[in-house]
DNA sequence: AAAGTGGTCAACCGCTGCGAG
DNA sequence: GCTCGCAGCGGTTGACCACTT
C-alpha cells in the first residue's frame, strides 16, 4: 500500500518564507487557531503544505519562543539531557521553555557536540585545541554562551531601518488576544512536563518572559513586512 | 580584493506513533 | 483488530554569512 503524499506537490511553494506569508500565517492562527494543519494553508490562502506551515509556526513564529542567547545553563542542561536521553530533541526542548527542538538540535550539532568532544579529550588528558571552535568555547568567560555571541552578531545586523513605532504598535495589539490566548488555542500543546507533576524535575529557568520584545526575529519580520507594505 | 573554508540555521524529507472510524 | 489520515519527530540539506588565507 502506498501512503498518499503529505501534500499536493504541485503548485506549492517551497523554500524560505516571506514576511507576507509569515503575516498571513500569524493572522490566520491568531484568529482561528490551528485545529487542522493540513487544511490550514488552503483556508489561510497560503501556497504551502500544512507541514511547512506547522514547522514555520512551531519553530519560528510562535510568540513564546526565545531566540538566540542560549545561556550557559541552558547549554549545560542540553548536554546533560542529551547524555540521558540521546537525540530526543523534543523531550529536551520540553525542558527548556521557549526553545524549539529544531533550535536545540542545531545548537547541539554546531556547538555542543564539539564542546562535549573537547571535554572528553580534556578528561583523557589530551586537551586538543586543534579546532578553533573549542578554543573559543573554552576560553570564553564563564557565564557567557557562544550562541549569545553569535546571536549578538547576527541579530543586530541589518536592522538599520527598523521602525520602533511599528514594533510597539504591534506589541500593543498582542494583549487584545487576552492573556489566555495561547493556552486557549493550544490546549494540547501544554508542555506536559511543566503542567503535570514532572516525576523527573529538571533545572528550571526563569519563566519565559515573552520574548516578542527581545526577539530579533520579530524585528526582522516587521521590518520586512514594512518594506513589503511600501510596495503595495 | 578575491577565493576558499567553515559555521549557522531555516526548511525539507521521510518515517513513526497515535487516534478515529 | 485493521486501515487510514494526521501530527510530530529526527536526520539531513543547502543557502547565507563571516572569517581566513
Amino acid at each position: 500500500m502506498v501512503r498518499a503524499p503529505c501534500c499536493e506537490k504541485t503548485g506549492l511553494k517551497k523554500g524560505p518564507w516571506t514576511a507576507e506569508e509569515d503575516l498571513i500565517l500569524i493572522n490566520f492562527i491568531t484568529q482561528n487557531g490551528h485545529p487542522n494543519w493540513r487544511a490550514l494553508p488552503k483556508r489561510a490562502g497560503l501556497l504551502r503544505c500544512g507541514k511547512s506551515c506547522r514547522l514555520r509556526w512551531m519553530n519560528y513564529l510562535r510568540p513564546d519562543i526565545r531566540r538566540g542567547n542560549f545561556s550557559r545553563e541552558e547549554e549545560d542542561t542540553i548536554i546533560q539531557l542529551h547524555a540521558q536521553l540521546g537525540n530526543k530533541w523534543s523531550v529536551i526542548a520540553s525542558r527548556l521553555p521557549g526553545r524549539t527542538d529544531n533550535e536545540i538540535k542545531n545548537v547541539w550539532h554546531t556547538h555542543l557536540k564539539k564542546r562535549v568532544a573537547g571535554k572528553t579529550e580534556i578528561k583523557n588528558g589530551e586537551a586538543d585545541y586543534s579546532s578553533d571552535y573549542s578554543r573559543k568555547v573554552e576560553l570564553r568567560s564563564p557565564g557567557d554562551s557562544l550562541s549569545e555571541v553569535s546571536s549578538a552578531v547576527t541579530s543586530d545586523a541589518g536592522h538599520g531601518g527598523f521602525d520602533d513605532a511599528l514594533m510597539s504598535d504591534l506589541l500593543d495589539k498582542w494583549p487584545e488576544m487576552g492573556d489566555n490566548f495561547w493556552s486557549e488555542i493550544f490546549p494540547a500543546e501544554e508542555r506536559s512536563d511543566f503542567s503535570s507533576g514532572n516525576s523527573n524535575p529538571q533545572p528550571q529557568f526563569a519563566a519565559p518572559e515573552l520574548h516578542m520584545e527581545d526577539s530579533s526575529f520579530w524585528r526582522d519580520v516587521f521590518n520586512r513586512a514594512e518594506e513589503h507594505v511600501m510596495y503595495i
